[in-house]
Formats: structure tokens, sequence, C-alpha cells
DNA sequence: AGTTGTGAAGTACTTCACAGCA
DNA sequence: TGCTGTGAAGTACTTCACAACT
């Protein structure tokens, strides 16, 4: 069989603007809530935190679906915006770990709410297995392959160990699963065609660090060349 | 007092490179619990996932820390790299919103050993209030901004329902804390200057959602115009 | 009159490819 | 010889600013 586009995005919508979409829809819901029936991309850009511009650019990859003059339809934007990430359809996730971590993904009630279904709950240690959490008995991971085949997955979420990520996700891939999100602190290679985003607790810390030191440390942290404009400022 | 820069970055490291500098810190953590002493951009690029062209300029921001011919000591980079962060001190964080979300981030023992302190955990439940979590007593939020000052808190770690998130948000940078984490799937909004950095567990799966359904869905999700050009192609 | 949708300009990041140095 | 450090070229994303439309 051809293929017709380079795999992803047959209509070329940017990834950063496939990122910023779920923003959009979250921002459309709470606005549909408040029972507002037409937005500006002037206001929604405001509800969402982006600039009106960005949005504008963002929905056009999808289509024409606002009205010069008057904004967009909450409603058919959000029905336009769920289509587009998939969302008519409900994916079934297996969260592997049933660490903290893991139990509190089971326990996020966000996921339902959004399209996703926590169809199993898989550990290492036996026992673990038969414990039940989030209404779900966890399973042992020697069943991992069939629970991914006999429930339909689509998407593994890894809360395992840094030193065990690589392995299961090697037996995720293998088992047909193309979406991993990782929580686990550790670096993991996946074949082309297999999605794999990661959330990375420390390492956002990290980054807030790096710039926390520049905001306290201004005076500390100059550079020689800075050190020496200063010096020239100062004589005047 | 003039501002020497504009604001962050004194010598202009590109915000991607910052954002993987956590990455490139934890390979040479890895290379150096395995004995290794000196590498290649290559080695350490296939260590960290990211290609060797791409490592060699983030490093470049930071100084020429390498050998021409020989490559880079793991030690003395991974020091070099640590003190730009800033995690040669340690930085104190408060986490607030004691759900299964913030039990498990009290939990997780991948800070400490980064250079990151959970100093107190706070929660708008009084019940929970004196609760241990984690070798912590739970504070009431009442308490937030005293625990802030005492403690010396640089960083806020927001896991609390999205309803409470701007008003917890608010209340952190009124006390002066410039760098906040949130976990809360709500958009908030911060004051120029304060580092707001959000981990959204739900707009993770909708972006893999988005993927899958691509390549799913290739024959389902013809545009009229690929509909138009496959017929064209079938017919010769 | 008011707001979208979008070319064009501007900015940030990535990758190439090789000069420079150990 | 081999590997780093980096200008230059290429790509992706953002923002501007206004024509097109209701």
């Amino acid at each position: 069989m051809a293929q017709l586009a380079p795999a992803p995005s047959p209509r070329g919508v940017p990834e950063a603007t496939v990122a910023r979409l779920p923003l959009y829809l979250r921002a459309l819901t709470s606005l549909s809530d408040r029972g507002v029936a037409t937005v500006s991309s002037d206001e929604l850009a405001e509800t969402a935190g982006v600039n009106s511009a960005k949005l504008r650019k963002d929905l056009s990859y999808l289509g024409s679906y606002g009205t010069r003059g008057v904004g967009y339809e909450v409603e058919f934007l959000r029905h336009q915006i769920t289509r587009e990430i998939g969302l008519t359809q409900d994916w079934a996730v297996v969260i592997i770990g049933i660490g903290n971590l893991g139990h509190a993904l089971a326990n996020y009630g966000g996921f339902a709410s959004r399209g996703f279904r926590i169809a199993a709950l898989v550990d290492a240690d036996e026992r673990r297995s038969g414990e039940e959490v989030a209404g779900l008995k966890v399973r042992h991971s020697d069943e991992l392959e069939d629970v991914i085949e006999t429930l339909n997955i689509s998407i593994a979420v890894v809360a395992t160990p840094a030193h065990a990520a690589q392995a299961v996700c090697d037996r995720v891939v293998a088992a047909g699963i193309t979406s991993i999100l990782n929580f686990a602190p550790a670096v993991v290679q996946v074949p082309e065609g297999v999605e794999l985003r990661k959330v990375d607790l420390s390492t956002e810390l990290q980054i807030l660090a790096y710039h926390e030191q520049r905001k306290n440390g201004a005076a500390l942290a100059l550079t020689a060349e800075q050190a020496v404009e200063l010096a020239k400022a100062v004589r005047g």
C-alpha cells in the first residue's frame, strides 16, 4: 500500500500547533461551561494564555472555522478540535509500574473526562498482583503482552523505576504499541514510528533552578566580558 | 541599579539548550557511574539520545570544555553543567496540594539526589494538617506565606485541583516566589519575571492520541484533496 | 466596523560541513 | 589523525500587518 504522506500530519499541522490544541480545547470547554456561545480570537487567546496571532495561525491549519467580523462558535470549534486530536473515540491506556506515581496516575480523574480510559494496571512486584487500585486489579507484568492485545491498548504509560524503563518499552513496542508516555527518569530508545513523550519531574525543576540562579545571582554571575562592560560603565 | 542583560541568560544560552542540560547531566552521571573517564560527543550524544552536532553546539554555549581529537572529561563536564544549572547549591521546594499526585511527588526520590530538598508540604484540607507524608508534617495552607518565608523556599510545586491553582499561584508570587512548577490542569497567569512551567498529564496523552490517530486512520482520515489525488493515482 | 485568515518578515533552533587544534 | 567548536545554510516557529470577508 502506497503511503500518501510522510507518516504524520497529512495536512501538515506543525508539531508546535498540535501541542497547543489541548490547551485550546480546555479553554473552549471552560467557555462552554460558562455558557459563552461565541468568542473572538483575542478572547480565546486570553483564556488559553497565548497571543491571538498565534491562535489564529494555529486554527488556520485545521481549516476556516471562524466568521470574519464575528469570531468562533464555541461548540463548533470545540468539536472540530476534538475531532482533529482524535478524542471522538476513546483510547485504552495501560499504566505500568504501580508505585506512588502509578497510583496517582491511576487515580487521576482528568483522563476519563478527556477521552482516555485506564484499562489496565501492571506491576512487576508479585505482592501487588490482585491488589485493587482505582477500581482495577493490578496484574503481574508477565501478563503485559496479553493485556495489551486482549484489551486493545493503544497507549502505554511507563511509571516504573528508571532501570526498568527500557525493557518495558521494548516489550510494549514488540506487543504493537506505538505511543508511549514515559515518566521514568531514563533515556529510552524506541524504533522509528513509535511516538515517545517524556515527562520528567526533576528536569522541570532543574530548568527552574537555572533561571532562578540567573535572577538571584546576577551580580555574582558576571562573565569576564560583562565585568569589563560594567567597569567601563562605572567609569562613565 | 542598571541591569546588565535582559533578565535571563547573561551569556545567552538558548532556552532549548537549557532544557537539554538536565539530559546531558543525567547521561554524564550514568557514564560516571560506569567508570567512564572520557567521552566523545558522539558517544555522549548517543547516551543522551540526541544528535552529536546538537550536543556540541549546546556545550559550546557554556564554554570550550572539550579537547579536540580526544573528547570530554566526564567528571569535569559534569561539574560544569551542574554549576551552570545551579545545582551546586540546594533549592528548597514546597509542594502545595497533598492529594494523590502531591503524595507521589513528596515521595519521589529523584529530587533529593538532584539538588532539590522538599522543605514543606501544604494542603487546604484541615483534616490533612499534621498528617505525616514522606517524613514531613502536612501544614495548613493558612501557613503558606509563613512557610515560604521561614524556610527560605525558592520553588513552589502546585498540585492542587484546577480551580485552586490561580489563587495559590497568586499567593506564592505575593510571598516572593519566582519559580513555579504547575501540575494543575489549568491556565495560570503570572507576572513578568516569574518563571512558570507546567506539566500536564492529559495534554501529553492528547498529543499522543493525535499522532496515533494519524497512524491508524491514514485511510479513513483522507482530506477531500487527498481523496482526489488518490483517485487519480489509482486510475493511473 | 470588526474580526478572521494569511503572506511576508522576523526570530529561534537545528543541522551541515569543515577549519582549527591536540 | 581524530574530534571539537563554530560559521553558514537550512528548517521550524512566531509575529506582524493587512487584505478579505461578514
